[in-house]
RNA sequence: CGGGAUGUAGCGCAGCCCGGUUAGCGCGCCACGUUCGGGACGUGGAGGUCGAAGGUUCGAAUCCUUUCAUCCCGACCA
């Protein structure tokens, strides 16, 4: 982690480290015993939903309706698109057998050899060519187009090192595959669907984003233009938080799905596939989090306020109780989630320390001083600063409060980004601010994956995208000299 | 698949170099009591084939061999 950083974040110096513990000792998820895969624990889990539901409810508003396609995936399909089987290649889960059988030589269970698959099935690591190959049958004409159609789905990659939702063996993701009848409402979709990602980050996760092209050489494999949003964590390194493909003509001639036009002539469909992941987790955490644990936005938190007695004796505590149910029937009047933590076998410290652990945007403790006063003291997680209101109104008081946090989040993420955005010229300052600062460079290029390639190997930095919103700018490349037309996003990533 | 490390109670570790009672400590867990406005304390209790197999020895968590697993650093990647 680069000395200024350290500096700004107060972060220690193992990031990885401290973002695990984090994400194990908040309850969200934790590995499991099968190498590479994480258990995604209830907590967690509540946020994904969360996550799920703004997201579908932006496929829905833009004409998208779900459906699901096959885990198993013949092997023969993958090699239909050339870039597409040397992309996943190194990487798939194979199911070669059907069926297990006694060991004949002692304990245990062992693969049946009489029932090897007659062709080998791959476990998805995405689904463009089970879904092409279904497209096939369900496209003759103009009038079937477009077709819109989003997947919720787990996935498999089996990758050689795995990190708790940034990359793990399965992961559940969303997978959006769209069929259409010209070039240019193609990737209008790409487009659309890309700035969805970058609302839903902006929105919900209060998570500001890039957008930008990939460059040839970080595109998907079998798309002619890939998409993307480009957040940044608070350890300076950038993390790839949605991809939206135009898949031009690729799929179409590998699966021969061809339709009739309105001119009456063939022609192949034009493709998109676009998605996100639980990576958006690993997002979410690494974005907004602090030494005392998660800050939750609070449109994603599962729930958003937390009320916690301070009492002696069990008469005290009921009386307390009795008063927080009428405050919480309030506030869920008002669509607030809460909860009341009446538990007498841990002591209020605790309680405070394990949810600001979680990330509960908004705490209000009420003792027999505010009892006494009716007065509440209300806690926002992510300032951790304490107020005490009067209880009259404070459905009112606490409905402006969470959205003051959810811009705030933003915002404080938005200045953080800001000033992690550094131009360079020269190649030394490109080397020093990588390693001592960190963060987004933009810099100069040659425009051809050969710098693009020898610039990774010296520094472990990559091009993350080129800024949709780039200015046209002369300038030479930092590494060969040659000219160049406008800056591009530098930065180490995840 | 290269380089490094680690496997001892649910979790985190000590003990191993230099073999020797009944294998310890912290957290957590259970019971009771005192506590309760920022991670409480006391007393009692439960919990271990020391990763596995083999060997050396009167005796192995400790020494030797083999093996399995996990983690970290590379190559790969949303």
């Amino acid at each position: 982690m680069a000395k200024e950083l350290k500096e700004l974040t107060g972060r220690s110096e193992n990031y990885s480290q401290w973002y695990n513990d984090l994400v194990v000792k908040a309850g969200l998820a934790e590995s499991s015993a099968v190498r590479g895969c994480m258990v995604i624990k209830p907590y967690g889990y509540a946020i994904w939903e969360k996550m799920q539901r703004a997201l579908d409810d932006m496929f829905k508003e833009t004409g998208h309706v779900n459906a699901y396609f096959p885990l198993f995936i013949p092997k023969s399909f993958f090699s239909r698109e050339a870039d597409h089987v040397e992309g996943f290649a190194k990487e798939c889960a194979v199911v070669t057998h059907y069926r297990l059988m006694n060991n004949p030589d002692g304990e245990g269970v062992v693969v049946d050899p009489d029932a090897r698959l007659e062709e080998e099935l791959i476990v998805r690591p995405t689904s463009e060519t089970i879904i092409w190959n279904t497209y096939k049958n369900w496209i003759q004409s103009y009038r079937d187009l477009p077709i819109l159609i989003n997947q919720w789905a787990n996935v498999v990659r089996w990758e050689m090192r795995t990190r708790l939702f940034l990359r793990t063996a399965e992961f559940l993701w969303q997978e959006g595959h769209t069929a259409h009848e010209t070039r240019e409402q193609a990737l209008e979709e790409a487009d659309k669907m890309i700035n969805v990602y970058a609302r839903f980050a902006q929105n919900w996760m209060a998570l500001p984003v890039i957008m930008g092209r990939k460059t040839a050489n970080e595109r998907f494999a079998g798309a002619e233009e890939t998409y993307t949003i480009e957040a940044l964590m608070q350890d300076g390194k950038a993390l790839q938080s949605g991809t939206s493909h135009f898949l031009g003509q690729n799929f179409a001639r590998a699966f021969d799905v061809q339709f009739a036009g309105r001119d009456g002539k063939l022609d192949y469909v034009w493709a998109t596939s676009w998605g996100v992941s639980t990576r958006l987790m690993g997002a979410l955490i690494m974005a907004h989090s602090d030494d005392n644990g998660l800050v939750l936005p609070p449109r994603l938190a599962p729930t958003q306020v937390v009320m916690i007695p301070i009492y002696k004796g069990e008469e005290e505590l009921k009386k307390v109780v009795a008063e927080m149910e009428k405050i919480a029937a309030g506030l869920r009047a008002k669509g607030i989630t809460v909860k009341i933590d009446d538990r007498d076998n841990v002591r209020s410290g605790f309680k405070f320390a394990e949810y600001e652990l979680k990330g509960f945007p908004v705490r209000i403790v009420i003792g027999p001083r505010d009892l006494a006063a009716h007065s509440a003291e209300i806690m926002r997680r992510d300032t951790l600063e304490k107020e005490t209101v009067p209880i009259e109104n404070i459905d009112e008081y606490v409905t402006r409060l969470l959205a003051e946090i959810q811009d705030n989040i933003y915002q404080k993420a938005v200045k953080f980004r800001d000033s992690m955005i550094t131009k360079v010229d020269t190649f030394e300052e490109f080397q020093k601010v990588l390693d001592e600062k960190g963060g987004f460079i933009l810099a100069h290029w040659d425009g051809t994956t050969e710098t693009e390639i020898a610039i990774k190997e010296k520094t472990k930095a990559t091009i993350r995208c080129i800024p949709f919103d780039s200015q046209e700018e002369e300038g030479v490349d930092m590494l060969t000299g040659k000219p160049s037309h406008r800056r591009v996003l530098f930065a180490r990533s995840y």
